[in-house]
DNA sequence: AGACAAATTCTCACATGGAGAACAGATCAT
DNA sequence: ATGATCTGTTCTCCATGTGAGAATTTGTCT
């Protein structure tokens, strides 16, 4: 899963490292890049104007950008799953019925990504944005996925990406996980006591088609509105139902 | 804006057409690949290493595709757009007012990108993905945005795209769009009717921001609920207002 | 098991990427 | 305006890295 290459094409990697480059910094100038990247100018201007000629960078005056061409890209993966199809409506009906933050949230190379977000009314307004990526171990959409993937999946994960901390509660150590774990296997969905952020709590329930996990989703709320007996909470019941709909309309699909 | 690189990276441009060709054909084998784009297959096998390395490409078995990477760099560069935050939740109101089908679109490269889309109670069930491209003479919303470009970039867009016709009522001669669009601005809407699908009709308000147009929202419907006397339609007033409130609040950002 | 198909690795000749310098174009201060 | 200065673009040539093709390994089907 996650092999080094063998063989890398060094200049594909230059032209990655400046994708990388300017995504991080949201654009910036051959200079900058040259001065950042201890490149010389005319290698980058030769890498940007090859990707801006295919279409994967624009240049406004004379800082170079990506272009919206990785969100249409982007955009066509999500729309050509299946999974989306069928979660997407029942995402906002969620939020609605809540009034909360639901996410849909899928797995991919060890971390949660977010395939959609629905507020309700008086959702928290939270940084994420469709197609952000999260660590699996400090979220609760997150324990809900690894809780139905194999241990060795899991291992691979933790291999990776390690345990770490991002707020106090964060879990940090395997026991502690695969102990979270066996209790989510039996509640049937995952709970995230500010482990990822403090004052937030979330709950999540997995998807499974085919008896394997195909996602999670999950509600997000401020602390005060998540009572401390997690499994009486309304939006447990509201999570069961809609992942129990989207399982059964994925049959038709 | 369309320039050649005068030094194009080969390597980086080998990598870009197998990104292509993933996408197109949504993930391949090796030996597809080098069948079709007559490269050998160590080329491709290094390629899709190193792009698989840094997280773009992921494989399944035998199969290489196109990692959600794109979706996080893409849904990032969104996230980061100032119209984009402002739009978002009036393009949900107005779908909800309208009941119908309700976009946010920008230009880049002389196409329009699609940012948001909120459908209503009653909306058509349209082909479109947030981020999908679409040609801007033969929609209502490019024409919006046209008719408020200098005329120099309109030349350069039509130069580079040409005046594709999608149905038989597209608008496919200089003449005809540069009279429409004057119509369009003296009018402060643009209108299609069926110029990019049978059977529907959209109508489209421009966004501006110290006088440069900035993008447009549109609604689509079907022809039979989108009246022939086009400026009596109650979406007209709809979308005036709904654009006249994002230019102000983004003025607030 | 055996046979077949596909991916992966290896090696070396030669295409090609990129450093550095020269050039052109923009921006700014005087 | 005019020149100074900064940044992007083009050019040239040699060390580097790419990729064809064969060899090997891995995986799959009968």
């Amino acid at each position: 899963m996650e092999k080094r290459a063998k063989h890398p094409v060094r200049t594909t990697e230059k032209s990655l490292t400046l994708i990388d480059e300017l995504n991080r910094r949201g654009g910036a100038r051959i200079t900058t890049l040259a001065d950042e990247l201890s490149m010389g100018k005319s290698a980058i201007h030769n890498h940007l104007s090859t990707l801006e000629e295919h279409g994967f960078v624009v240049k406004n005056g004379n800082t170079y950008e990506l272009s919206l061409r990785f969100l249409d890209i982007g955009g066509q993966l999500r729309s050509e799953m299946d999974v989306y199809r069928v979660a997407e409506p029942q995402v906002e009906a969620l939020a609605e019925e809540s009034g909360e933050l639901v996410h849909f949230v899928v797995e991919e190379g060890g971390e949660g990504v977010y395939l959609c977000r629905a507020k309700g009314e008086r959702a928290v307004d939270l940084d994420t944005y469709v197609g952000c990526r999260h660590p699996m171990h400090s979220s609760a959409f997150g324990k809900a996925i690894l809780s139905h993937l194999p241990d060795q999946r899991v291992e691979e994960i933790i291999d990776r990406h390690g345990l770490p901390s991002v707020t106090p509660k964060t879990i940090t150590s395997r026991d502690e996980l695969y102990d979270t774990l066996e209790r989510t296997r039996e509640r049937g969905f995952a709970v995230d006591d500010e482990e990822r952020l403090e004052g937030l709590r979330c709950i999540a329930a997995p998807i499974r088609f085919d008896s394997e996990v195909i996602g999670a989703i999950s509600i997000s709320a401020p602390t005060a509105r998540i009572d401390d007996d997690w499994a009486e909470n309304e939006f447990v019941e509201q999570l069961r139902r809609t992942a129990n709909v989207i399982e059964l309309n994925k049959y038709k699909v």
